[in-house]
DNA sequence: GATCAATAAATTGTCGACAATTAATTTGTT
DNA sequence: AACAAATTAATTGTCGACAATTTATTGATC
């Protein structure tokens, strides 16, 4: 018997979308992450239905799983409203990921196997041929820095952790990242950093592995903390 | 002006049950965590609305919250399943919590003030004074060891954190203390480790208390994992 | 008798409408 | 004019029915 093996699922899904919710879901992920449905504004149920052609049920299943990771926050028989971002829920969510993500390092360099170590070494590779990493422009955009964390996350091999951070946490922290972006020196230090991530887990270091991932999140944290106080003070 | 503060909700919702739904995750939720609908068992959605005299969709939002905490399984199109309860997903689940919980007591030990921890040291006497704890029966059932932990995980002040740790993780963590017991010896040396624990959050020791939580649910779980044996070898 | 295809039953996903609750507007009073 | 209460409008939560998909059963073929 011989099954053709589907590339891993980088959907947030975990699988193929196949029903109006799954698709629901990650058009609405999408235009939360990039702003389109802006930050704090309220979500009215009636009016999106229209926009996307669908019934409330599948909406509503969506937003259920949108609240789950933390895009949107609901109140009962009063509505939903898209998350703000700020400089408290940013510290607290990173906190979080430092230690899950250097979990995930540590795990990583145990049980991920010599393939998928090259395979992300090949990744790698392949970011510092782009044109908009090579100039400093951006990373975020990229599947790329995303797409480094995930195998990471996924060579973890524990399917809680994996949960956790893929399908709850991610759009949070991307919608961090793209409204706030990466870009100038902080991008090519990134790469940097990510390289001396895979040689710690290549080496099966994972205490190395798991302390040059936090000091990555916390770096990448400093970074957009910065920018968040810029925008906070442009309004005063 | 005076409001008055409601005591901390320990509430799976982090509110009231207001809707139909909300009653129905806390009933099913609990039906699924003392085993009374089993262990890998389907669900069936016009069954249980009958059951529960519903309608089928605040059963199925009811389901999807279910699916967050990983008490059901859902295979789009083909339903759900109870989860099964396994040695792998035991060693998963609770390298995340030891994880997570200690970096919970961590910023207890500077987050919570002199008030709260009072509390806590107020509640594990009154634990100390419970027939069944001193008598060495058990100590799962009591909001008991929940509370403890409930009451440090907010101590954090960290809101993703509270969010994971007592809105997706901890009814599993239930299920199997539940369904497999803490008792004999192990159930008055849990209590030694809580006092400990609080000590350490006390005397302001992060540190301190970080690794005793790690160790402390290291050891229930191997207490778990005995049991799992047991059963596990029982039937073949 | 076993295997596969076709049909039938059951279950899930989606829809539109109604009931309950909340928010907005209007009206009346100070 | 400002505030409060009552009414109206809008939104959310729930329901029953239909459509799409999957599972079980039946029947045909080798």
């Amino acid at each position: 018997m011989s099954t053709i093996m589907v590339e891993t699922f980088q959907s947030p899904l975990g699988r193929l979308p196949v029903t109006s919710s799954d698709r629901l879901l990650l058009e609405m992920q999408r235009a939360i992450v990039e702003g389109e449905l802006p930050a704090g504004s309220k979500i009215s149920e009636p009016e999106l239905a229209r926009k996307f052609s669908v019934s409330r049920a599948p909406l509503r299943e969506a937003m259920a799983r949108l609240e789950r990771c933390h895009l949107i926050e609901r109140i009962p028989n009063a509505g939903a409203r898209v998350v703000k971002l700020s400089i408290e829920g940013l510290q607290a969510l990173y906190q979080i990921r430092e230690e899950l993500e250097g979990l995930a390092c540590r795990l990583a360099a145990e049980n991920m196997d010599e393939h998928e170590i090259e395979q992300l070494r090949a990744l790698l590779d392949q970011h510092l041929q782009s044109q908009r990493v090579r100039e400093g422009e951006s990373y975020y955009q990229e599947a790329g820095d995303l797409d480094f964390h995930y195998r990471i996350i996924l060579g973890s091999k524990n399917p809680y952790l994996i949960n956790m951070l893929c399908d709850e946490l991610y759009f949070l922290v991307r919608m961090y990242r793209v409204q706030l972006g990466m870009n100038g020196p902080r991008v090519s230090r990134a790469f940097d950093e990510h390289k001396a991530i895979i040689n710690a887990i290549a080496s099966r270091d994972g205490e190395l592995a798991d302390l040059l991932m936090r000091r990555h999140i916390a770096a990448s944290r400093g970074n957009i903390e910065l920018k968040l106080q810029q925008v906070g003070t442009q309004h005063d």
